[in-house]
RNA sequence: GGUCACGUAGCUCAGCUGGAUAGAGCAUCUGCCUUCUAAGCAGACGGUCCCAGGUUCGAAUCCUGGCGUGAUCACCA
């Protein structure tokens, strides 16, 4: 059981018997530093139900439970707070019946099956560091809501239509002289950036010469020819037309292809594809629904339209007057196909950035008035935008931070400060390379990761990531160095097992145990918060603990051989959890750096 | 202007279901490699928790109002 399951009950039970009161909480805290004790009970509370001095009712509550528990080994009462200092044996039990760590933490009982999309990039340029943070967050969380006990789908919507996509094909078209990723060598989703870009461009030349021209802004950007062109091309790509599909197809084939290589490259995957060019036309059937419900109106000019005023927001158009779809209308389809084609799901998560809050806001609610119970458990995974310090991304004018790029520069910053420490010597090339992508993408997940999802995160391309402190590349160097010892260990055969009632704990392994022991509550408020932060900040926890306990206390040099056992044990334990934790973040970690 | 999020050390962030003297990392400064990997450890320095009220035995945390930053309020996606 629990112990502060059993503490609580006890303290219930001590005060119906002394003072006659049911107490329904105990409120419980870890003790801090400066006071001896492990567990701290907070006295305050308890002041409502008796009126009496906290002291006075801490030291009763203190004496009842070192009488009653064995557990508890000493108590002591600092104003209202009851310290409490729990047993060695306590702390061994706990460490004894876990016995493989290599599971530790992780939930068995199967719960809820949950779909979670994310990534959901434009084919019509290659990602960057905003897409990067969303792929990191969206298969970590799908991650520890695996540990959480839940099943997981992965998913997204690849939006590989629309005006966008046109741009990059005009652009090609008239500028590319064949070029292809073959005969480039460039990567397929670059090439095509590179044209979006040069769309760019060139659309606002022929605005700067109509302006020239004694035309307006407004007017310029209306009559710009190569816009025409892309709208054009557009209207031919939904009326099927051959060679513009044709075209379509060839181009985002070559974007698929560099997009699967930085996926790789960041370790994240899918479970499913949904594609918008599949996907846009969903939702009109609905909206028709909707309409007959009463849920929608229809205006003048053939427009529908949804009336959220009386929740709040505002009207908001779900058809357009020619009767295309919209953003709106495609989501509210694809979200009740994935229903219709995982029909055990219990939850979908969508992995978008915060800019999209008040649509979701509305699609759920749209979902809701529909009458689609499961819209209850939709949830908008929201987070900050990763900006430069000169404020946002922007593709068009080249100001961001290429996904690619960066990995590539994360490895390089790996191999600088390996090679200078000198760690890798005597290893093969290969084996080099492997671990400057573990430890180059290790400080980039981390250093993104760490971070509560919800913050906007400033990033500057002038200063580099860290590898040293609260960074990826720190845990990762403690767990080389826990494989060290237990190789080592092995070597020398220490045994496994060791007789704990000869074990008087070392007050660093009672406070890694104390850690230890939160490994599994850690993982399911992870979950309910959707949050990898929690698990990055608690393997920071444990791994500062672990260095303190590696540097202060003797492992393998201790001569008592059952204690020496024992501080093996503890210490492949410890990195079982940090292999653990890190691989809810999707981080690597290497056997030596 | 309406709505939402955020504001904690020079910088980057924890802490926020109210609890003890607000914690880390980076940066700066001191020590520690003839003992298990110094990407480490031990320590020092550094705070108007944006401001003002309120609730409470107790507020960085909850409420109200203000200030600042960002996002959003398209027949774009």
């Amino acid at each position: 059981m629990n112990i502060e399951k059993l503490v609580s009950d006890h303290i219930k039970k001590g005060l119906k018997e002394e003072y006659n009161v049911d107490l329904e909480n105990v409120e419980f805290q870890a003790t801090r530093k400066d006071f001896e004790g492990d567990l701290t009970v907070v006295v305050f509370p308890i002041l409502r139900y008796i009126k009496a001095n906290p002291v006075v009712i801490g030291e009763f509550l203190g004496e009842y439970l070192v009488a009653q528990l064995p557990q508890i080994e000493k108590y002591n009462v600092v104003k209202g707070f009851l310290n409490l200092v729990l047993s060695d044996t306590y702390y061994l039990n706990f460490f004894n019946e876990v016995k493989d760590f290599s599971k530790y933490g992780l939930e068995t009982n199967t719960k809820s099956h949950l779909i979670v999309e994310y990534s959901s990039p434009n084919t019509n340029k290659p990602l960057h560091l905003g897409h990067i943070r969303n792929n990191l967050l969206g298969y970590s969380v799908s991650e520890i809501l695996k540990a959480a006990g839940h099943s997981v789908h992965k998913t997204q919507i690849v939006n590989d239509r629309g005006i966008h996509i046109c741009k990059s094909m005009i652009a090609w078209e008239r500028f590319g002289n064949g070029e292809t990723p073959e005969s480039s060598g460039m990567k397929g989703d670059h090439l095509v950036g590179k044209y979006y870009v040069k769309f760019d461009q060139e659309y606002k030349s022929q605005i700067q010469d109509l302006m020239a021209n004694g035309m307006s802004e407004e007017e310029a950007k209306q009559e710009a020819e190569i816009m025409k062109a892309a709208q054009d091309m557009l209207r031919k790509w939904e009326a099927n037309d051959e060679q513009v599909v044709s075209l379509w197809k060839k181009m985002n084939a070559w974007v698929y292809k560099g997009f699967d290589v930085t996926y790789k490259a960041l370790g994240v995957d899918f479970d499913s594809l949904y594609y918008e060019s599949d996907t846009y036309l969903l939702g009109k059937d609905v909206v028709e629904q909707g309409l007959e419900k009463g849920v929608f109106y229809t205006r003048e000019d053939g427009s529908v339209w949804c009336d959220l005023t009386e929740e709040g927001l505002d009207e908001k158009l779900v058809l357009r007057g020619d009767g295309t779809a919209v953003y709106m209308t495609q989501d509210i389809g694809t979200a009740i196909k994935r229903i219709e084609q995982n029909p055990d799901t219990k939850g979908m998560i969508y992995t978008v950035g915060n800019e999209q809050d008040y649509h979701f806001k509305v699609l759920f609610l749209i979902l809701k008035k529909l009458g689609f119970d499961w819209a209850e458990n939709l949830y908008h995974l929201s987070y900050g935008m990763v900006d430069l310090p000169s404020g946002r991304m922007k593709s068009r004018e080249g100001t961001v931070v290429d996904a690619d790029d960066l990995i590539i520069e994360m490895e390089q910053a790996a191999k600088k400060i390996s090679d200078e420490l000198g760690k890798l010597d005597g290893l093969s090339a290969e084996e080099k390379l492997d671990l400057y992508h573990t430890i180059g993408l290790g400080a980039l997940k981390y250093f993104i990761l760490k971070v509560d999802p919800k913050r906007r995160i400033v990033f500057n391309p002038e200063e580099s990531v860290d590898f040293q402190g609260n960074t990826g590349p720190f845990v990762q160097y403690t767990y080389a160095r826990i494989q060290s010892i237990v190789r080592r260990a092995k070597e020398e055969n220490v045994p496994s097992t060791w007789n704990a009632d000869s074990i008087t704990l070392h007050e660093k392994e009672k406070e890694l145990l104390k850690l230890m022991q939160l490994f599994p509550e850690t993982i399911q408020q992870a979950a309910k918060q959707y949050s990898p932060a929690l698990i990055a900040n608690y393997t920071y926890e444990l791994v500062k603990e672990f260095n303190s306990f590696y540097q202060n206390v003797s492992i393998l040099g201790v001569d008592d051989e059952g204690l020496k056992a024992f501080r093996v044990a503890l210490t492949s334990a410890v990195g079982a959890i940090i292999k653990t934790a890190f691989r809810l973040l999707g981080i690597e970690v290497p056997n030596r750096m």
